[in-house]
DNA sequence: CGATGGTAGTCAATTTGTTGAGTAGGTGCG
DNA sequence: CGCACCTACTCAACAAATTGACTACCATCG
C-alpha cells in the first residue's frame, strides 16, 4: 500500500529513472523500506497512470534509453497529506532473530558466526551512513544545518538508521560475551 | 518462505493452538516477525501436511474445540538446520520513517505528534519486555540464568527488542529537540 | 576473443500477505 | 435482555512481493 509513498518520497531528491530508484532503495531507503526493481517498475507505471509523477523518455547514445520520473503537483500534495496521517505499526522481518530464538539445541558456534557477520554488516552500514552524513552536511556544522537547511527529513531518517545499527552492534557485543561465557570458547580465565 | 520457521520456533515453547500462536505473534514474536492469524492457520496446515508438526484435536466443553500442535522430530531437525544457515538480510517496513523523510514542506507539528506517539508506543513495549524478562528469569539472577537455563534464545531476542526500542526512544528525543529548535515551539529562552 | 559486469529495463509464474466476512458458542456488563 | 467481547477457527478474494529468466547493448580486463 505504501511503497507508493516511499517512491514519491525518493523523488523529492529530484528526477530519477527506475534504475536510479532501484539503487537508492538498495542503499539508503532500504533501512526503513525495501523493494525489488520489479516492484519499483510496476509502481512507477501506476503512479504515472494516476498522474502523481511525470515520465519522459531520455534518448541515450551508447546505452538503453531510460524513462526519467518527476513528482507532479498532485503527487507532492498526496505525499504531504500522507505525511500527516498516523503510520501503520512498524513491521520487521529478521531471520537472524528467528535463528537466535531457535538456537538452543543447535550448534552455538554457527549462531555465533551469524551474529558476527551481522555485526560486520552493521559496521559497514555505519560507515556508509557517515559518508552520506558528510555529503548532506556539505561542510556545514550539524547545528547550523539542522536550523537552516531546506530539507532535514533525510538527515533525521539517517540518524534513525545510525541509531538502529549502533543498537544492533551493542546487542551483538553483549550476546557474543554471553555465548562465550556459556559455551566457553574463551576458556577459563583463571588457569 | 520462513514464516515456516518462525512458527516452528514458536512451538519450541511447547504445544500450542493456532489461536495461541496468533497471540504470541501479536506480542513477543512480532518484534522480528509478524503474521496475521490467517497466515498462521494456513502455515500450520502445510507444516502438518509436511510432517514437521503433529496436530491433535482437543475437545472442549464450554468453548470451540481446538487443534493443538507440537513439533515432530523432523520439524526440530529442520529448524536446527535452518538456524545454522546464513539469514537473509533484515527487512524493515516503517511508514513513520517514510513520513519523516517526506516531512519537509508538510506540517511539522503533525510530524512531531506522530513521533511522540511512536515514543509512547516504545515505552509501552519496553514495559512489556520488562515483564517478560522477569517471567523468563523466574527469580534467578541474570548471570546465573544465562549460564544455567535450558533455553536462552528467547532471552537474547528479548534483549534485541529492548535494545531496539531504547534506540528508538533516544532517536525520538533527539528529533523532538531538533524540531523544537527549528520550528520554535519552545519559544525563545531568553524572554 | 570471451567472460564479466554495468545500464535499463520487461515478462510470467508463484508465493506471501491482507481484508473482510462468516460460524458458533460463552462470558460479563449494566 | 441485549450487546459487546472472547475463544477458535474457516473461507474466499484480492493485492503485493518474490524469483527467475530474458532482452540488448556497452565497456573493460586479461
Amino acid at each position: 500500500m505504501s511503497l507508493k509513498y516511499a517512491v514519491l518520497a525518493a523523488l523529492l531528491e529530484g528526477e530519477s529513472s527506475g534504475y536510479d530508484l532501484a539503487k537508492i532503495f538498495d542503499v539508503s531507503v532500504s533501512n526503513f523500506w525495501s523493494a525489488t526493481p520489479q516492484q519499483l517498475y510496476r509502481e512507477l507505471e501506476r503512479l504515472a497512470g494516476d498522474g502523481l509523477i511525470d515520465a519522459r523518455v531520455v534518448q541515450q547514445e551508447r546505452r538503453p534509453n531510460k524513462r526519467m520520473f518527476t513528482l507532479t503537483e498532485a503527487g507532492l500534495r498526496d505525499l504531504h497529506a500522507f505525511a500527516a496521517e498516523p503510520p501503520r505499526p512498524i513491521a520487521i522481518r529478521d531471520e537472524l532473530m528467528v535463528k537466535v530464538q531457535a538456537m538452543d539445541g543447535a550448534d552455538p558456534a554457527a549462531t555465533r558466526a551469524l551474529i558476527e557477520e551481522r555485526m560486520e554488516w552493521s559496521r559497514g552500514k555505519l560507515a556508509r551512513y557517515e559518508r552520506l552524513r558528510r555529503h548532506l552536511l556539505g561542510g556545514r556544522d550539524e547545528t547550523e544545518y539542522l536550523r537552516d537547511a531546506e530539507r532535514i527529513g533525510p538527515y533525521l531518517t539517517l540518524m534513525a538508521g545510525r541509531s538502529l545499527e549502533e543498537s544492533n552492534l551493542r546487542w551483538g557485543e553483549q550476546v557474543l560475551e554471553i555465548l562465550d561465557r556459556r559455551f566457553n570458547y574463551a576458556g577459563t580465565t583463571g588457569t
